[in-house]
DNA sequence: CTAAAATCTTGACAATTGTCAAGAGCCAAG
DNA sequence: CTTGGCTCTTGACAATTGTCAAGATTTTAG
C-alpha cells in the first residue's frame, strides 16, 4: 500500500532517491472510519500521517465547546501536531478523519531515525515544513486583515476544494465564523 | 559585531560548532533608524535578519490601508519573509523597524551556501523553522477560537513583552482589532 | 431502502466590534 | 527643552457577527 507515497516522493525529487525502500518500510497502512480520532487533546502525538485517501481535520475546542479548525488535509497531505510530536508532549489539538480514510503513518522513533539516516527524508521534511509554515503565515494574514465575507471569497479562490468538498459547518469553523453567518454571506456572493 | 550571534549559536548548540567562524563571516552588521523598512510589498526579500537590538514588525495592508501585523521580533529573533525569500519572489509583506535597530543580515546566496556546506547551520534553520511554524499554528488557533477580550488576555499571559514594550496601536494591529476596541477592552481586565 | 441524526436555512434579536470625531496627553526629533 | 505630530481615550452611532429557535432538507448508518 505504499505505492502512492513512493510515487509522491519520486515526483517530488524528480528521481528515485537511493534509500526510498528503507524509508517506505517505516510506514504502516491504516484504514479508518469516518469520525475516527487520530489524536485527542491531552494525548501525546506518536505519528505523522500521510493521507492516501479521505480528509482530515485538525481543530481545537473553544470555551463553549465549538470546534475551531486550524487546517484540513486531503490526498497527499502530511498531518501531525508538530509541537506535540516533536517534543512528545500532550497535544492541544484534535486530529479527526472527517471522511473514510486510508492512511500511512510513521512512528516518532522511526521518523527521527529516518531524519538522521536518510538525508533525502530530512530534506523532504524541511520542504514540507517550509510550505506548511508559509501556508500558516498566509492564514494568519487572512484572519487579521479580511472580514468574514472577504475570507469566504479568499477561500473560494485559493482553496476551492475545501469549499466544494466539505460541509458548511466545517468551512465555517475554518473561517472562524458561525455556520449561520456563512449561510448568509453565501447569498451575498 | 557578530559576538552576540556567536554567543546565541553556542548556547543553542551547547557547544561551539566547528564551522562557526565560517558562518559568522557571512553576516553583515546594519544599524538603522526607527521607521526604516527592510522590505516593502512587491520587493524581493534578499536577506534573513538577526535582531541584535530593537524591534521589528512584519505586517500587510488591508483594503483600507490599515496595518495587520503578523509578527513582532525582538532581540535574538530571526526575521524574513520566508516564502518570498525561499523562492526569491516579490513579497506580500512589509518588514519595518519600529525601534532603532541593530541587525545582522545574511544574503540569500550566502544563506543557501551555508545550509548546504554547514550541517549545523542547516539544523539551526530547521529548528527555527519548526519553532516558527509552531508559534504560527498557535496564533491561528487563538485568532479562530478566542474573541477580542480573550485574545488580549492571551497576549498578556504568553507575550507580555509585546504588551509592555509596544504601542497600543501596534498591539491592536497584532490582535486583529481596532485601537479603540483595545482601549475599551483594557478597562474590562 | 428507510429511519434517525445531523445539517442547512431563515427570522428575530443581542452582543461585539468598527468608524468617525474631537480633545487630551505623550513622545521623539531636532 | 520644546514643539509638532502621533497616540490614546471617550462618546455616539453604525455595521458586523453571534445566538437561539424552528422547520426543511440532506446525509448516514444499518
Amino acid at each position: 500500500m505504499t505505492e502512492i507515497l513512493e510515487q509522491y516522493i519520486i515526483e517530488r525529487f524528480r528521481k528515485r532517491p537511493e534509500n526510498l525502500d528503507k524509508v517506505l518500510l517505516n510506514f504502516e497502512f491504516k484504514k479508518v472510519k469516518r469520525g475516527t480520532h487520530l489524536l485527542t487533546q491531552g494525548e501525546v502525538c506518536k505519528y505523522v500521517y500521510f493521507v492516501l485517501k479521505g480528509c482530515i481535520q485538525v481543530y481545537i475546542l473553544d470555551k463553549n465547546g465549538n470546534e475551531a479548525t486550524r487546517s484540513f488535509y486531503f490526498e497527499n497531505g502530511w498531518v501531525t501536531d508538530i509541537f506535540g510530536f516533536k517534543n512528545q508532549r500532550p497535544s492541544t489539538e484534535f486530529i479527526k478523519c472527517i471522511e473514510p480514510c486510508e492512511l500511512l503513518r510513521i512512528h516518532f522513533h522511526a521518523f527521527q531515525a529516518m531524519c538522521k539516516e536518510v538525508p533525502q527524508f530530512d530534506a523532504l521534511y524541511k520542504e514540507i515544513l517550509e510550505a506548511s509554515y508559509n501556508t500558516t503565515v498566509y492564514r494568519v494574514n487572512t484572519l487579521t486583515s479580511l472580514n468574514a465575507l472577504e475570507r469566504v471569497q479568499w477561500l473560494m479562490e485559493t482553496k476551492p476544494l475545501i469549499m466544494t468538498r466539505l460541509s458548511s459547518k466545517l468551512i465555517a469553523s475554518y473561517l472562524g465564523i458561525s455556520p449561520e453567518t456563512l449561510t448568509r454571506l453565501k447569498s451575498k456572493l
